[in-house]
DNA sequence: CCTTGACTTAGAGTTAACTCCAGGTGATAA
DNA sequence: TTATCACCTGGAGTTAACTCTAAGTCAAGG
């Protein structure tokens, strides 16, 4: 795949280059003008970013685990443990979301019931 | 409440200082010497801000909302809106988390299969 | 041959939200 | 009296994550 295409399905493509200066990429293959094509995996890779990302995710943790990942299986213990970590973290952020829409809802709801008092005189 | 005390219990002092300097928290009471003073109704309002903010809701939208607050009860319908555009985004937020999660779960479920494999070469 | 358009690079600029710092004040404690 | 302490201010610095820019390459179409 192009860049572009990529960036259509997935991330902008600003983006994935700098994504791939940081390390979070591969230096993806290239053809003789120098150009980026993504293999298959390579486009599963910035699938799973895309997500993690748009979990809000640290960038920093993705590149971990992908400097581990190219280290060979002796490292899926280790990626295992960060992933934990990072589902933990998710979690406890859901649950402050949760209770903070509760609070959004309880506002909202003394919005509406001012509003119809109002509406009353 | 002085400021040590309301950082204490909700937000650093820094950045309620920060805050109030952007228009999202009142020039607030000062004693002779400059201290700041905090009452009641204005911890209130810092307690809907440190639950707003730990859900990642943007400063700009609280601060609109608290700019309408000041100008009366003729701004509660707009108000509503603006927090029923944020709940909007903030439940669509937690969806996105949620297949995060699977996604996660999933990943640490390959891990642990993988790993198992391991074991019983 | 010239233009167009997709791509390249290194590096600078942007954004949101803090976070820290230097230098200063005013009240209290030893 | 001197030192400590909590607080003050305006402004600079930091962080994460982009996002954009300028200047250039290369292949294809007219």
């Amino acid at each position: 795949m192009r860049i572009s295409e990529v960036s259509e399905q997935y991330i902008p493509a600003n983006t994935l280059r700098y994504y791939e200066r940081i390390g979070l990429l591969p230096p993806v293959q290239r053809n003789d003008g120098g150009i980026r094509y993504s293999s298959d995996l390579d486009v599963r890779w910035i699938e799973f970013i895309k997500s993690m990302r748009s979990a809000g995710l640290p960038i920093e943790m993705l590149i971990e685990v992908y400097a581990l990942f190219r280290q060979g299986d002796h490292t899926i213990e280790a990626r295992k443990e960060i992933l934990i970590g990072q589902r933990a973290e998710l979690t406890a952020k859901m649950d402050e979301r949760q209770k903070t829409l509760d609070l959004l809802n309880y506002k909202i709801s003394m919005c509406i019931t001012a509003l119809v008092e109002k509406c009353k005189n």
